[in-house]
DNA sequence: TTAGTATTTCGTAAAAATACGAAACAAATG
DNA sequence: CATTTGTTTCGTATTTTTACGAAATACTAA
């Protein structure tokens, strides 16, 4: 492991990275309004491959920053809360707020 | 030009790559607190090549998240603050905070 | 059981990020 | 002018990201 940086420093990081794209800006800023949506909803507005989204949400959710719960025959995406009270906390920190 | 995301969506994806790495948050950690710094200083502390840490201060450059003042034989490295501020306001307004 | 729906995984390709050492550069000093 | 100092650029290698279409998966409904 990589022991220089403080696991605040790498959390910040693996957040940021997570926010570094115009497609999951929108997904979170969407989940941020509504709490909740299905992949099929977001392929239908956004202009990449449902292939590609499915990546997306994949970093997305390897990152923390949202869970994805299996509803039949859909999967719900949420923030998920606990990390995202945590970056805000992180990020308020980082930016002075 | 990738018309579908707005403006500010690019902003913040931008804002959050760039701080999408450990040593890239500490940069701009520490300028936070002092303001400014060289580019030796932080070589002196961090982990990384004279070269690698040169192409981190190139990227948060080109992000607009800091700027780099000639002042010879030296670099000085101060935080943008006009930008810092536009992100400031992006990054509350996504978190909600 | 077959067909349909929603989504992901696979295979692949192209582009970008990360890292290093060597060499180049730009300005001040001897 | 030659040297020193601080930093960047170059060349290169490896890894990661981004993207797509085709195929696979998982569950429901007919």
């Amino acid at each position: 492991m990589n022991d220089f940086y403080t696991e605040e420093q790498k959390d910040i990081a693996r957040w940021a990275k997570a926010l570094g794209h115009p497609v999951r800006v929108y997904i979170i800023q969407l989940l941020s309004k509504q709490s909740c949506c299905y992949s099929g909803d977001l392929a239908e507005e956004l202009p990449i491959a449902r292939s590609t989204l499915s990546q997306h949400l994949k970093e997305l959710k390897g990152s923390g920053l949202i869970q994805g719960k299996i509803r039949p025959p859909k999967i719900k995406y949420c923030l998920n809360k606990e990390n995202w009270a945590k970056a805000k906390i992180l990020f308020s920190n980082l930016l002075d707020i």
